[in-house]
Order: structure tokens, then C-alpha cells, then sequence
RNA sequence: GGCCCCAUCGUCUAGCGGUUAGGACAUCGGAUUCUCAGUCCGACGGCAGGGGUUCGAUUCCCCUUGGGGCUACCA
């Protein structure tokens, strides 16, 4: 597949997770940068599940991968089937192990790579000994390198168990210019001989990412920081394979609002569980790719498509980043509020059914909807937050803000409000609109001496029972006449 | 311990030798409204420290400090 695209040029990235937890923000925003630049420039995005790792890769976490990058719409060109994500294919490195079986072999055949038969005990008391005398440099000290063929056969009649060690090259230094950051060189006495295959006959990861990555046609690897010191290693592999070696990019990675690693203390872990809560997929993209990259001093706010355009790989900054909810939350009431009421509603709708605020949409629902939506307005920051100002519109309150009765509804209070709710009866039903309404409170509060603000807030405890609501003559007019009279004669 | 990466307001960032160090979120104040939210206006607040280089350093170099990563038969 990949190396004859390689050879016309065409850009090629990935984005790789492994299936042992759910994606969480930072594999979004790795994702989405290895998407923007594929875009940009063209090329293909790739998805590769590494799920080498058996033990704890589950299929489940496959499942969530995909339907997170599906839902913000970060589309892939290749990789796990869009219609079956855990039918298995070759994008899978579980149903690879074949192929880098034989790529081990060839390195072994060459003399590149040779097989190392020490035990772990053997190795652990290495790793002692080093650590005790507190050399420079931990590492494997090369014991099985010159084994003899006699020595090997041997081993191998013996049934003894080996890994697969690759021999360090002797060049003194390894580094590569990153995409992001430059000039990276290793000292290369600080690697040793590591291992490509365990003993069990599995690969390693640096090995794999290696093979996969050059089958595959990857021309630039785009990753998290934490990959940079697996570069060198991964260099050896190409330069002893003879392989062209791609371009690198290391992203800074991002952290929890306390500085720390992105971990459950710190909310919301999976992207679907952002959806849950009611985050847009807009203002999370937006916020991501805001998180290490800029364009200019000035703008930020940017649609997918403008994404697309405007991405430049080398404006992504070097630091790590800090999660702040804050900002997503202000970009996800911007987001909200570009939609159109009909889009608001569809997406709102979900929200208020799950909180069992409604059961049917008929059309008299709907269009109470879309007018306390309209009310509403900019209150709704998250989409849940609609159920807290529609509820009272469905629903009498159940009890009422103890401290609004205490000082919005005493008893001559009371007595004005009974008042007005009497007037509102005798209104035409036609006519019971928020001016109307405002009207007959002004006057009221005029002829009674109390002050509108306090007739005003005590209305609102008693119609929502709380003192918190969208605009009170509003909140009246939708709630209608008949119900509003009801709930003030029922008042005790 | 070794190797590597990073360092501008509380946070995200612009800056690429000469700027009153710009913007956004948050915070605080004022205006507006019936509460809340919003909106508008305003305020607070930053180049980690020390050496160089230079006529001149936030910017280039070195050291220190701080944060982070890797150092597995994890990925």
C-alpha cells in the first residue's frame, strides 16, 4: 500500500493510539494536528491501532477511539473499517505480526540484529550492579553479541528462550530536525542493543511504529512529545533497515488545569464524555487546535474548514499547555449561538428527554421550545444548562428557594401578587404578551407601594421556585395565562 | 543517576535585536436590565534568576533554577 505512495510524493500521516483507555483530549488534539496538516497539504490521514500490547488492549477502547474522532469529524482515508470498527483489518497490528516477524528475521539474517538469550534475572542483576555503581549510562552490555554459531545452535537445541537484540550502530551521534523544534541530536552511547522481539516471539513498540510506519508510507510522524527520546531509537531501525527516514514532529503536550499529567482527577477523561456533558465538536476542535498552535496576535475563532486552510505546522509552539475548561466553556456558548434555532433545538433535544423534561415533541411542544430557547439565550453555555430554564415551563415547582419565600414572598406581597393574578384572568388570552404583562406589574407595584423589583423576584420564586430564571414577563407570556393563574391561586 | 525537551500576565498565546511588550479566557470595577447570564466600557496583571554578545536585549549564547519526558521483554 504505502511504499508506492511514497514514491509519488503524496503526503502521508497517522495518528496511532493504542486501545488501553479511551481518548481523551490529548489524542484529540494530536489527532486533529496530524489531520490539518494531512488536509493542508493534501495527503492522507491514516488510522493505525496499535493494540500490540494484548494484555491490555481491548476492543471496547477501539470502539471508543473511533467514534470519538468520528463525532468531532476528524475522518480518516485509511484504517479500521468505518462500518465495523473491530473487524480487524492490516490497520490493526494485532493481524501484523507476521510481517514483523519477517522483518526481524531480515535484520537478524543480515548480522544487524542478533538473539540474546540472557534471562530477566540475569538482566535485573545487570541493571543492579549498573545502578550501584552509578554508571553513566544503564543499559544492556552487549553479552550475547558475539555468541558463536556452535554457541547459538546449542541454545537453540536447548529449546532456551531468546528476545531479538538490534546492535547499536557506532556512530557517535543520532539527530534529526524536527518539525517543530529543530536540531535534536542523541549521544549514541546512551542507547544500548535493545530488544525488537520478546522472548514470546511479540514485537516491541519502537520496533513496530518503525515497520508499520514505512509500510505504510508514513512521510511525516507527528506525535506527542513524550516520543521524542523513542526517535533515536526508531533512526537506528530505519538506517539498519536502509529505510528512508521520514520527517518528525513533536507536539507539546497538554496537562490538566493543575499543571499535572491529563488523568480522572481531572473530569471529563474520554472526548465522548465532553459530548455527554453538551460541548460542541466546534468549539472542542476550535479550543484544541488552539492549544499549541496560533495563527496570528489577534484571531481565534475558526471553523474546521478555516482550520484546514490556514493550519501551519510551523506555528505550533513548543510548551506544554494547560487544559483550562474556561475557555472551552466560552467557546462552546459562542458555538451555541451561531446555530440556528432549528439546529438548536435538534441538538437540544437529546438533553432535555434524557432529563425526562420532555417525552414527545409534538408541535406545541416544539414551539414552546424554540421560545424558551429564544429566552434563554445567552444563558446556555453547555446544552444541558437549557434543562434548568425549561424545566418550570413543564413542570410546577416541586418546592420553593427558601430564602426567595422568606424575602420575596411575604404576606403583602403575597396579597399584590394574588391581585395580579386575578387581573391576568380576566385578560384575553390573545392578548396575555410580555408588554401587557410588564404593564399590569408596573401598576401595581405603583398603586400598592411595593417596589416592582420585589413583586417581580417574588412572581419568580413562585412561578419557577427558584431565583434564577430567563426574563420574567417572558417567562410568563410562554408559560401562558391559564398555567401562571393556576400556579399564583394554588400559591399558599 | 544518565540522556533529551521546554520557560512572556493566574491560564492560552503574539513577539522572531530598538514595541507604551499586543490579544483572548479568568478575576475585579462601572454602565445596562426584574434575578442570573449576556453585552458595552474600564482596571489589575507578565518577559524565572545570573552572566555574556551588542550602541541596544523578552528576542542570540552560556550557566543556574524550575517544569516535563524517556531511561521496560508498556505503548
Amino acid at each position: 500500500m504505502g511504499v508506492i505512495a511514497l514514491m509519488s510524493g503524496e503526503i502521508r500521516v497517522r495518528f496511532a493510539p493504542s486501545p488501553t483507555g479511551k481518548l481523551h483530549i490529548g489524542g484529540i488534539r494530536t489527532a486533529l494536528f496530524n489531520y490539518l496538516f494531512a488536509r493542508t497539504k493534501k495527503g492522507k490521514f491514516i488510522i493505525r491501532i496499535e493494540d500490540s500490547d494484548f494484555e491490555r488492549s481491548k476492543d471496547e477502547f477501539v470502539i471508543d477511539i473511533c467514534e470519538s474522532l468520528k463525532w468531532v469529524g476528524l475522518d480518516w482515508d485509511e484504517g479500521p473499517l468505518k462500518e465495523d470498527y473491530n473487524t480487524k483489518n492490516e490497520y490493526f497490528q494485532s493481524q501484523r505480526l507476521d510481517t514483523y516477524k519477517s522483518k526481524a528475521d531480515e535484520l537478524l539474517n543480515s548480522g544487524k540484529a542478533y538473539r540474546c538469550f540472557c534471562s530477566h534475572d540475569r538482566l535485573k542483576e545487570l541493571k543492579d550492579i549498573q545502578r550501584q555503581r552509578k554508571d553513566a549510562v544503564f543499559g544492556y552490555d552487549g553479552f550475547c553479541r558475539n555468541l558463536t554459531p556452535q554457541e547459538i545452535t546449542e541454545k537453540l537445541n536447548n529449546n532456551e528462550k531468546f528476545t531479538i537484540r538490534i546492535k547499536r550502530p557506532d556512530t557517535p551521534e543520532i539527530s534529526f530536525c524536527d518539525l517543530i523544534r529543530g536540531e535534536i541530536s542523541f549521544r549514541s552511547d546512551t542507547l544500548d542493543d535493545f530488544i525488537i522481539i520478546r522472548s514470546d516471539g511479540r514485537p516491541v513498540y519502537n520496533f513496530t511504529v518503525v515497520v508499520d510506519d514505512y509500510l505504510m508510507g508514513i512521510t511525516h510522524v507527528i506525535r506527542g512529545e513524550d516520543h521524542i527520546s523513542n526517535t533515536p531509537k526508531q533512526i537506528i531501525l530505519y538506517k539498519l533497515f536502509d529505510w528512508r527516514i521520514p520527517e518528525f514532529g513533536h507536539l507539546p503536550l497538554i496537562f490538566g488545569d493543575d499543571g499535572k499529567r491529563l488523568s480522572k482527577r481531572h473530569g471529563a477523561v474520554s472526548i465522548l464524555e465532553y459530548k455527554k456533558e453538551g460541548f460542541l465538536r466546534e468549539a472542542i476542535l476550535n479550543y484544541l487546535a488552539l492549544l499549541g498552535w496560533s495563527y496570528d496576535s489577534e484571531r481565534e475563532i475558526f471553523s474546521k474548514e478555516e482550520l484546514i486552510e490556514l493550519f501551519e505546522i510551523s506555528k505550533i509552539s513548543k510548551t506544554a499547555a494547560r487544559f483550562s475548561i474556561d475557555k472551552l466553556l466560552w467557546f462552546n456558548c459562542l458555538y451555541i449561538h451561531e446555530l440556528s434555532r432549528e439546529a438548536r433545538l435538534s441538538i437540544l433535544i437529546p438533553f432535555l428527554k434524557d432529563a425526562g423534561i420532555i417525552s414527545e415533541l409534538t408541535d406545541h411542544v416544539k414551539e414552546k421550545l424554540f421560545a424558551i430557547i429564544e429566552i434563554a439565550g445567552d444563558r446556555i453555555k453547555k446544552l444541558p444548562d437549557l434543562n434548568f430554564y425549561a424545566k418550570p415551563f413543564f413542570f410546577k415547582p416541586e418546592e420553593f428557594n427558601e430564602k426567595g419565600v422568606r424575602k420575596f414572598l411575604k404576606a403583602e406581597n403575597i396579597q399584590v401578587i394574588k391581585h395580579i393574578g386575578k387581573l391576568f384572568k380576566e385578560i384575553d388570552e390573545i392578548d396575555f404578551k410580555r408588554e401587557k404583562i410588564e404593564e399590569i406589574i408596573k401598576i401595581e407595584s405603583e398603586t400598592s407601594g411595593i417596589k416592582s423589583g420585589k413583586i417581580i423576584q417574588g412572581l419568580r420564586v413562585l412561578l419557577t421556585g427558584g431565583m434564577i430564571s430567563a426574563g420574567l414577563f417572558e417567562t410568563i407570556e410562554i408559560m401562558g395565562r391559564d398555567e401562571v393563574v393556576r400556579r399564583i391561586e394554588m400559591f399558599q
